[in-house]
Order: C-alpha cells, then sequence, then structure tokens
DNA sequence: CACCATGCCCAAAGCGCTTTGGACTTGAGT
DNA sequence: ACTCAAGTCCAAAGCGCTTTGGGCATGGTG
C-alpha cells in the first residue's frame, strides 16, 4: 500500500492525502477525517526511505562504537546510556543507528555517514583526553553532542556530562570528614577524559587538607570486578595501606570488597569503600531505600536521554549555538563507609 | 556532490557512472577507473536514501528492544550481542537500527518497521517460553532470525542457540562426578526459554542419577550480583543446605561467593560453584590461563555475529527455508568447584 | 456587480539513485 | 561485403514521497 493506490482509493491526489496526514491547514477537517480513517484502516504508513529522500531529512541519530581489536571490551555503560537515548528517539520519531566499527576506522566511519547522509547527527561517547572527533564533526558540518567533556575545549560544542570533579571532591571529603587520612583511589583508563576529571577531584580534596597524593594509592584501568579486587588486594599488602577504597564503578568495588574480606577485614568497619555508580540496570546497587555501598550516585541512562533530546533540539531548531548540560551526582550514604578506625 | 554533478565532471552519463560505480560489466575497465578515481578524489558517496528508494532493500537490520516500564533492566547481555551482530553488519554494508520501545508496544514496533520499510529484517531477542512474536512475525513477512529458540516450536522459522540443555546436564554431571549430591540451581527468569532449558537440563541430569530435584534448592530470577546473594545465603540456612551451586550468570555466581564467604565457608572447598559465563567483555571470569569460576562457556558475542550472518544470508538469497544453529558450550575448569565435603 | 481573499484541491516537478531498453561502434565470422 | 555478437555508452522511466505553484469555488466587501 502506498500513496498513490491510497489516493486512488480515496479519489483524492496523493497531495491531498499526504498533506492530511501530515497535518498540513491547507485540507478540510472533514477529508482529513476520511484520509485518516482509510490509512487506519489500509494499514498505510509511508514509506521512509521516500520520505527520507523527499525531504532530506535522514530522521536517524548515529552512535559509532568503536572496539579495539585488541582486548575487545564493550562498554559496560553503553547498554544504558542507549536506552536512555532511544527512549527519546523512539518519543521523537527517530531511528537510531548504530555503527560497530574497528577503532582505527572510526574518522572513515563518521566521513561516510556523512557523506551518504544515512544520519542528521550523531552522538559521541566516550571523550579521551586528547580527542580528535571534535575538530573532525567540526570539518564535517556534522551535528552532534558529546556524551562526556574534553578537558581545555569545553565550550565550541555541545556536551551533556556529570560533575565528576565535584562528585569526587565530595566523595573523598566524606571520607576525610570521616577520619580517613589514606585513601586509595581506583579509577577507570588514565586517557579518559572522566577519569582524569575524578582524579583531579580527589587530588584537589586531598591537597585542600594539605594531604599530598601518594601514588601508591591511584591506580588506573578497566573498571572489572578483577581490576578492584586486584588493586585492593595489592594496596592492603602495602605497609601503610589505605583505610578506605574510592572506585570508580560498581564492578570494581565489588572487587575491592572481595579483596577486602579475603584479607579478613570487614567492609564499612575496617575499611571502607565508597563509589561511583551509574545506575546500570543489571548491575544495582542494593535497593534504592538500602544501598550497599556508599556511592556517588548519576543515571547514564538519564544522561543518555538528555543527550538524545539535546541533539534533536539542535537538529530540529536549525540553532548550532552549543548548549552543555551538567548532571550532578547525589551522594548516597550505604553501608560500606565508617569511621577510620583508630590503632 | 552527487551522482549527477559527478558525471556531468566526467562527461559521462549517471548510467554509467553509477554502472562504474556498482561493478556492472558493462562500462570499459578503463573509464570504470576513470569513475573510481574521480569519486575517491571528490569524496563522493551515493546517498544512502536515493539508493534505498531506487533499490527498494533498506539495508538495515532492525533490533526491537523492549523496556519494561515496571523494572526498567536492560539485559546486560545485549551490549556483547550488539557488538557481535555490529561487526557482521558494517562488514556486509548494513546498518543495524535499535528501536527501543514499552514492552507493551513491542507488536506494533514490528508491524511498524514492516510497513515503513525501513529495514530488510530483523533479530529478535530473548524469547519467552510463549512467545507471540514467530507468528507475529511470519504474519507480517517479515524476514527474521531468532536468538534462541522456542521450546515446542522450533523447526518453522530460523535461529541460532546454544545448547543450553546439554551445558546444563554436563555442569550437573561434573558436580555429581565430585560428589555433589545437594545442588542448588540460581536460575534466571522462570519465563524465559532459555532459563526453561537450562533447568530440563539440571534435572535431566539428576534425575539420571536418582535423584529427585528439590524445589528448595531451585531458584529463579533475574540474574545480578544481589540475586546470587540472597539465594546462596538463603539456601545456606536450610537444615540440609546445598554443597555446590549452579548459577545462570557471572554476576550471580559472584553473588553466591559472597554469600558463601559470608557464611564463613569457602568456595572451591567447602562449597562449589559452576556457573553458565556468557564471556561478556566487562565481566570476564578471571584470564583465559585461568578461570576464577568453572564454568560452562558459550561467546554471546559470536552467538550475535552468526545470528546476523544468518540473517543476511537469507536476505540476499531470498531462500526462506529456515536454519538453525546450536552452539556447544564448553566446559572450562576453574577454582570453583572441587569434590563434595565428607562429613 | 465586480473584486478579492479564503478554503480546498490538484498537476507536476524534484529528491538522487538504479535499471530498462535501446543506440552506436568494432571486429570477428561467413 | 554482410551479418551479428560483443562492448560501451546513454536517455528516460521509475522508486514513493513532499512541495511548489497554481486553479476553481465560495462568500464577504466596497
Amino acid at each position: 500500500m502506498n500513496l498513490k493506490t491510497l489516493a486512488q482509493e480515496l479519489g483524492l491526489s496523493p497531495t491531498t492525502v499526504s498533506r492530511a496526514l501530515n497535518g498540513y491547514p491547507e485540507v478540510s477537517e472533514a477529508t482529513r477525517m476520511r484520509v485518516m480513517k482509510a490509512a487506519e484502516a489500509a494499514n498505510y504508513r509511508p514509506n521512509t526511505q521516500a520520505k527520507r529522500l523527499a525531504t532530506g531529512r535522514a530522521m536517524a541519530i548515529g552512535h559509532i562504537i568503536p572496539i579495539s581489536t585488541r582486548h575487545e571490551i564493550v562498554n559496560p555503560v553503553f547498554a544504558d546510556f542507549i536506552a536512555g537515548a532511544g527512549e527519546v528517539y523512539a518519543r521523537r520519531g527517530y531511528d537510531m543507528v548504530i555503527t560497530i566499527v574497528p577503532d582505527d576506522q572510526e574518522a572513515r566511519a563518521y566521513a561516510e555517514l556523512r557523506s551518504k547522509g544515512n544520519v542528521d547527527g550523531v552522538l559521541v561517547h566516550a571523550p579521551k583526553v586528547e580527542d580528535h572527533r571534535i575538530a573532525m564533526l567540526d570539518h564535517l558540518g556534522m551535528p552532534f553532542v558529546l556524551h562526556g567533556r574534553v578537558s581545555g575545549i569545553e565550550s565550541s560544542y555541545s556536551w551533556v556530562d556529570v560533575n565528576n570533579v565535584r562528585a569526587f571532591t565530595r566523595a573523598t571529603d566524606f571520607l576525610l570528614d570521616l577520619g580517613h587520612r589514606r585513601i586509595a583511589l581506583i579509577n577507570g583508563i588514565g586517557n579518559m577524559d572522566f577519569a582524569r576529571r575524578r582524579r583531579r577531584g580527589y587530588e584537589q580534596a586531598l591537597m585542600a587538607r594539605g594531604i599530598a597524593p601518594d601514588p601508591a594509592l591511584i591506580t588506573e584501568g578497566e573498571m572489572t570486578e578483577a581490576q578492584g579486587h586486584d588493586a585492593a588486594r595489592a594496596m592492603l599488602q602495602l605497609s601503610n595501606p589505605p583505610t578506605a577504597f574510592l572506585t570508580a564503578s560498581l564492578l570494581s568495588a565489588m572487587g575491592a570488597r572481595r579483596g577486602i574480606e579475603e584479607a579478613g577485614l570487614k567492609m564499612g568497619r575496617d575499611i571502607s569503600i565508597l563509589t561511583h555508580d551509574d545506575e546500570l540496570g543489571y548491575l544495582r546497587n542494593g535497593t534504592a531505600e538500602e544501598p550497599i555501598f556508599t556511592a556517588t550516585r548519576s543515571s547514564v541512562r538519564e544522561a543518555g536521554r538528555r543527550c538524545a533530546a539535546l541533539l534533536i533540539d539542535q537538529i530540529e531548531s536549525g540553532d548550532r549555538t552549543p548548549r552543555h548540560e551538567l548532571m550532578e551526582a547525589v551522594l548516597v550514604l550505604g553501608q560500606s563507609t565508617g569511621p577510620a578506625p583508630t590503632r
């Protein structure tokens, strides 16, 4: 069923049927009703490709996911972010097209998406400390929103980010207030911008109290259970071990807890853990009423929603002035933190 | 830059340029070369929408992800599956379009995708024990491949699945061989077909040795860390507790381990854990050489690859005879299992 | 009564590609 | 010398929609 035959059946021109369906005013309410009814009955829906070609709008947003050929890790945050963004796309009539690409071909993938014209804009993930994608997208003239920021260039493009510095200073302050002085940071990969910011927050809080960050208490890596475990285990064997761990993900926190318990210590009493919590669907921090870990909490799914909304707003309005949304993490109290043990 | 202007610049007709680019034989090698060079230089790529409209092929595969409005869990397996499928799509020139939809509108979403014509086929996820989607898709006449199967109807459509029954009988047999008699099953949600199959495998193995499955040792639910923990904890307080746990996911296994250790027991010595491992990128079971948990292992990412390849093959060949791929899980030995403690 | 704005509808062009159905050369075959 | 196949190329017709630029009543206004 297409426009033409539907129009014929109705004894109308395709023009009128199209206008009736798209809500243009040049058609009487009576015929509009008639058209709508007929379309419904015939289960007619305009062909997407034709519509796109005619309007010049792809009605689609792209996400490019680079996959490293070496350590093929899929960003654990990805699924939830996608879910959030996807909600918004669906609501506003956009398709979400995801491109998986070997990481050495990422630039080419953006250029192709652009020249083939199959998206109206892209959402950019996981910015690194030095990220060339911004310049590239600017050059391509492709609308985009960054989930996160690149330190140094923050005003020339649109982004949605969590206030990572603030979250981690608050977290560190909280532990300091509990009397902890040896606080370890189990961070994400060092060249990720968000990890850099979290470290900055942590170090600032320490230095504000006159404590010099101890490199032995800082570790960076992929945020897995094993990472948390191995880091905690190693640090607890130091001659001057930490009394608290600050971890960048719930998975790392779970690993750290295991390391602690293996050492015969009790979390929340002998050793504290404070973690960042992205509120991933499959990884809950206890229940809403009773969190397990004390955590800085910020929904990555909500971030997905906001990124998507921001990008669509920009595309539809044609307004290219950069916009920013800074989300604040809340600090929720769980059972994993307590006063520093006196000894 | 479009076909017409490129053709003009070359002093050729659009027809010839199109044919040169698409590898048709009706064009001399000399001009083909000339065209290719010019296209490369002009950074020309045919407009996707126009191509799609002209050919009638969307060159895209759809994935519909229903999101429950109640417990908004994103399937933890999703990201890895997508990554695997996406690799194949990229290689074969297809787009992946993902639709997030409230679970009560899933049927409508498929119908829309079909009538709007923006995909050539769909990949169907997470089949339930009674799954109406197969009948619906058949009715819509939309090519699809199911990741998993629906017990009872297995021949009328194409699927890729892990041999869950076999994996779980083997796992159970392995534990039985180690002398375990009280083996608990911490399973996925009961109305998921894969969970049903796993349970079947588990029960068959027990009964083959004359052991009646004990309902008190079987629990079903979302496969989270908390689930594993709570289930293990509860079961260990039974008057006749299990000596081994069979879990459906690494996350559940991690939770079970925590429950075990809280009870003052040692995993692998006092209590065994054997888990299924989907080889998710962000959730590794130790290292390849040294797995932590003994596990039935099967890569969900590889399943994604196979599903995608199968679907594209079907679409391109036009051959609608159902095809099936059954993947066997391997049983890898870790440190979480040992002989049943004698007492 | 003439005029014009308004409301409603349509024919046709165009979006950028593919593909059908020739047209025109060449060179080999008879 | 004539025919015919093979090799190259092109004009034009779609694909299914939107949108431009009218056309034709109708009814209110001067």
